[in-house]
DNA sequence: GGGCACATGTAAATCGTTACATGATTTC
DNA sequence: GAAATCATGTAACGATTTACATGTGCCC
């Protein structure tokens, strides 16, 4: 189990979030622009994090829903996620951009197909910053949200600079084959 | 053998690439901010490549120095490498970014802990700035530097981006304490 | 002789995704 | 009664990293 992951599911469980379900959601409503996560990890996760004394399981039956499985932060979890918390932050950055890849092999393509790339690219980028826009015009600015929103401006202010990069480079391309 | 690993080989023997040591340093040298790979990777898929006609193999020995296999793309291979150029790019990016995920657990550190980061965080930016810099500043500005430079101006472009973020968020996070 | 650059490769372990299995309740 | 949402989980597969093994030739 790689530490990282353990250690997000433990955060996590600090915001509010019990249930592995939660979790998710969580995940794939504000965290999916910086870190993904599937309930193949998450489920194991919890378990691991219960066997090592970090977290608390509770089963919860409520008439009229589904049986869950409430997840609880202990104290020494909480000390253990303070001292991740605390350590230096490793490049952990797995990127992967294909975009940039078949862009390095421009010359095996016509200048139309990367020039096409590009536009097929602003286009989601577009769409990214209206999500985000969204998201923010629905959030209520109160302290609780004070650090996430710090991790939204920084997805809308890369997605911005990606965008304007594109725009440079087509132009660039264009400009070259004439 | 996922698709992109191989395919990206392939495009690499096309820059003038013919073992698997350079492949790996041309990756390391050019490639390390969009796309990583591991000998492990490598040599597995200069197999496969050869394997299904997208390659062939031969065996160079100099004098006075070590034996190396050079690789050289087929017709069917730059065939299938100009198909794969064209397709449209999918979402492959897999962000892990632990400086946000970190800031996102923000409530559960001190302010001081999240500027340090953040402080940290600027220095390596900006040394990665430096370094595109310095590549920028060696290569002569040919015809065949011109896809790469989009991409290194991707990096730059993105670092600087991130740089600011860096700034103005550790500037919000001080004067919220205050 | 030590260290470095060149050079190739694999096995094991780890990590992560996908697809599947299951089943309750609610809404249309 | 179909579809959506809530809810939990795993097995198989695929991808990737890490560590190891091996060897040459050159320079100090």
């Amino acid at each position: 189990m790689k530490t990282e992951t353990k250690w997000i599911i433990l955060g996590i469980l600090t915001t509010g979030c019990q249930t592995g379900y939660e979790i998710k959601n969580l995940m794939d409503a504000s965290f999916q622009h910086f870190w993904k996560m599937s309930y193949g990890q998450i489920y194991p996760a919890l378990k691991v994090l219960v066997e090592e004394g970090y977290a608390t399981q509770s089963v919860v039956r409520t008439e009229g829903a589904p049986e869950k499985k409430q997840y609880t932060i202990t104290l020494t979890g909480r000390r253990m996620l303070h001292r991740w918390l605390e350590t230096p932050i490793h490049d952990t950055s797995v990127v992967k951009n294909e975009l940039l890849v078949k862009l390095f092999f421009g010359t095996e393509m016509t200048r139309h197909q990367a020039v096409a790339h590009l536009e097929e690219q602003a286009e989601l980028l577009q769409a990214k910053l209206d999500v985000y826009e969204q998201i923010e015009a629905n959030i209520c600015n109160n302290d609780e949200s004070e650090f996430w929103m710090y991790t939204l401006n920084y997805g809308k202010e890369i997605a911005q600079a990606e965008l304007l990069w594109c725009q440079k480079t087509k132009g660039e391309i264009k400009c070259k084959s004439e």
